[in-house]
DNA sequence: GTTAGCACTCGACATATTAGAGTGCTAATC
DNA sequence: GATTAGCACTCTAATATGTCGAGTGCTAAC
C-alpha cells in the first residue's frame, strides 16, 4: 500500500474538515467539498486503506473517519499549507506585547496571558533555567528604620525582591558598607559559583555589622538559587472550557495537572530552535493525551531566554496556530533584547 | 404565621441536611434525622408554612425542599452555631499564612491563592484604594549603562517597581541628584497632593539633567496614580468546576465576568468590619445568582489594608467558611501589621 | 482502477413505561 | 386545636422501544 499524492490530499482535506467542523467527515462529504472528481465509493476505499495504515480512526462503526493522533502529525509535518499571518493579525499581536518597564518573568507571564486571549487556549510561559546566568548586582533599598528591600538582578533579566526586616535599626552607612562588600563578590558570578562557602567568607569580611545584616547574606543565598529553578507561568486555563471536546471533569484534572509547576516545566523542557508541535501522548502523559502542545524558545541576543506555548485540543488549528506563535515569539525575544541590553 | 421555635429548628435542619448532600430535603427524611418526635406529615405542614413564607422552594411540585436565598439568610442571620475552628485547622491556617519577605499585593494575592486552596472556592483579594496612602520613597538602582530600576514605596506596603531606558548613559551622580530631587518633593505627599502641577516644578528643577531623566517623572507620576487604583486577584477560579451546581458553561461566564477587574472591586467595595456574607442576588448580578460571596477586611494598624474573602455556591457551609476566613483575615492582619510596620 | 448499488451498523433522537420519592389533603386521633 | 395515618396524585429519573439517517463495506458491473 502506498501513500500517493491522492491519499495524501484526502487525509489532508479530512483534517482540514474536521479542525473546522469537530464533526466527523465521510465520504460523501468529502466527495463534494473537494475538487477531484472522484465518487464517494473511490474516497472510500483510500480512507479506509488510511485508516489501515493508521492515519485515521473512527469513533463508531458507521460513522465517518477522524484523524488519529498520527494522522495529525503527518498532517502537521507535510500536509498542511503554511498560514500566512495578515497585516492586521501582526498589528495585533504587536500591540498586545507593547509592555514596557517590566522585568522577565512578568513580561513573560503577560505575554503568556496575551496569548492566551489570542488563540483561546491555555498558555504556558516560562523563564530560562540557564547555567550561563549570572548575578548582576545586589541593591539593598532602606524602607523604613528596620526594614529594607533587597533586589537581586540576573543578567538573563529576571529580578527578584524581597522585603527584609532588621532586629536593630539599619543606618544608611551600614548599608554602603555591605552592599559594597556583597557586590564586590557576588556581581558577575555565576550561579554555580556562589557557594555556601563563599558566603561564609562574606560573613567573616561582615565582622563589625554581623550580626544586624548576617541573616541577610542567607536570604541572598536563597534567592539567587532561586534564580536556577524555573519559573514557569500558566494563564488562561479556562479557555479550554471553551473546546466541546473537553467537559469539566477533563478540564479540572487538566488544570491540576498543569498547576504542578515541575510537570509543566517537564513539558516545556528541552524546547530547540523553532516551533515545536507535540501532539497528544507525545507529550507523555495520558492525561495530555487529546490535547496538543505548541511551543517557540524565546532568545535573548543568541541566549535562550524562555519559551513561550500553548495547549489545546488535538483538533487545533495547527497551520494558523503555528503561525501565530512563531511570529509572537519572534516579537517577544526582539522585545526581550531591546529592554534587556545592559552594555 | 408566627415563626416558632420548631419552625426555626425545622428550617436550620433542612438548610444543614442540604448543605451537606446537596440533596432537596423531603419530610420523611427529616423526621428520621432530627431528634424531635413528630411525625412527617406535621414536619409536611410545617414546611408548607415555611415555603410560603418564602424560606423553601422546590425544584419541581413533588420533590423535597431547598433552601431560598431568604432561607440561608436567616440561617447566616440566625439560625445557624457558629463553628470553632480546631487547633489543626488554625495550625494549617498559620503554616499557610508563613509567607516571607514579600510586599503587600504579592502577599494579599498569594493569600488569595491559599484561601482558595483550602475552602475549595474562588477567592479574592484586594489591596486597599485608601485616599490617605502616601508615597514613602522612590529609589532609583542603576542596572546598566543605560537602564535604571524604580522603585516606588508606598506608606500602604504597596511597593511598584519599573524599568526604565534612558537615551544616554546614565552616572551615579545624576541618579543621586535626581533622587534626591524627586524624594524632597514628593516623598511623605499623599496622592491627592501629587499634581501634574507639582511635577511640572519637578521637572524645572531638573535643568541640568532635563534631556536624559525628564521623561522618568512623567513614568513617575503614572506609577503614582496606580496606587490609587485599586488591585484586586482572583485565585482558584476552577475551584467552581467541582461544585455540581456549576456546570461548565455557568462557570465559564462567571469567571469571564470575574475577570473584569473592575466587576470584581465593585463586589469587594464596601466591605465594613468583621465579616459579611452576600447571598445570590444580593450581590446585585444575576450572574451570581447561584453563588454566596462571603468577605472579610484586612486591617493594617487601625487602617483597611485590603480585603479578603470566596466566592462559592450559595449551597456553601457558612458556618465553617465564615469562621475560616475570619480567622484567615485575622492572621492575615497580624502578619500585615508586623511586616509592614516601618517607624 | 473506478463506480453504482445495496444491505447492514450504529448513534441520535423521540416516545412509552415504570418505579419511587414526595407532596397535599382528608379524616381520624390525642 | 394540634397531630397523625392514610391515600391519591404529581413529577422525575431511569429504562426500554422504535425510528431515522448518515455512513460504511462489499459486490458486481463498467
Amino acid at each position: 500500500m502506498q501513500f500517493g499524492d491522492r491519499k495524501r490530499f484526502i487525509l489532508s482535506a479530512i483534517v482540514n474538515s474536521y479542525i473546522e467542523t469537530g464533526e466527523p467527515v465521510g465520504s460523501k462529504l468529502l466527495a463534494s467539498i473537494t475538487g477531484l472528481s472522484i465518487s464517494s465509493a473511490t474516497i472510500r476505499n483510500e480512507m479506509s486503506e488510511l485508516a489501515e495504515m493508521g492515519f485515521l480512526g473512527q469513533p463508531h462503526t458507521s460513522s465517518g473517519r477522524i484523524p488519529t493522533q498520527m494522522g495529525y502529525r503527518i498532517y502537521v509535518d507535510s500536509l498542511m499549507v503554511t498560514y500566512l499571518l495578515t497585516e492586521t493579525e501582526r498589528a495585533k499581536i504587536d500591540s498586545l506585547l507593547n509592555i514596557e518597564g517590566a522585568d522577565l518573568e512578568s513580561l513573560l507571564e503577560r505575554s503568556g496571558e496575551m496569548l492566551a486571549s489570542l488563540t483561546g487556549c491555555a498558555a504556558v510561559s516560562a523563564a530560562p533555567t540557564d547555567e550561563s546566568v549570572r548575578v548582576r548586582r545586589i541593591e539593598l533599598v532602606i524602607t523604613g528604620k528596620f526594614t529594607l528591600l533587597l533586589v537581586i538582578l540576573a543578567t538573563s533579566g529576571v529580578i527578584k525582591s524581597r522585603f527584609y526586616r532588621a532586629e536593630e535599626d539599619v543606618s544608611s552607612d551600614m548599608i554602603t558598607f555591605f552592599s559594597r562588600l556583597v557586590n564586590e563578590k557576588i556581581s558577575g558570578k555565576s550561579l554555580a559559583e556562589i557557594t555556601p562557602v563563599l558566603m561564609n567568607k562574606l560573613a567573616e569580611g561582615l565582622y563589625e555589622y554581623t550580626l544586624t545584616l548576617a541573616p541577610l547574606l542567607d536570604i541572598i543565598y536563597e534567592e539567587i538559587k532561586l534564580f536556577n529553578t524555573s519559573e514557569v507561568f500558566l494563564g488562561g486555563e479556562t479557555n479550554l472550557l471553551n473546546h466541546p471536546e473537553f467537559d469539566s471533569v477533563r478540564v479540572l484534572s487538566m488544570i491540576r495537572f498543569l498547576e504542578k509547576r515541575e510537570e509543566l516545566a517537564r513539558l516545556i523542557v528541552g524546547v530547540q530552535n523553532g516551533v515545536s508541535v507535540r501532539i497528544g501522548t507525545e507529550n507523555g502523559q495520558a492525561l495530555m493525551q487529546a490535547s496538543s502542545f505548541i511551543v517557540a524558545p524565546v532568545v535573548f541576543m543568541g541566549h535562550p531566554a524562555g519559551a513561550i506555548g500553548i495547549i489545546g485540543p488535538t483538533r487545533m488549528n495547527y497551520a494558523k496556530l503555528i503561525s501565530h506563535i512563531e511570529y509572537f515569539s519572534k516579537v517577544l525575544s526582539k522585545i526581550i533584547s531591546e529592554s534587556f541590553f545592559y552594555e
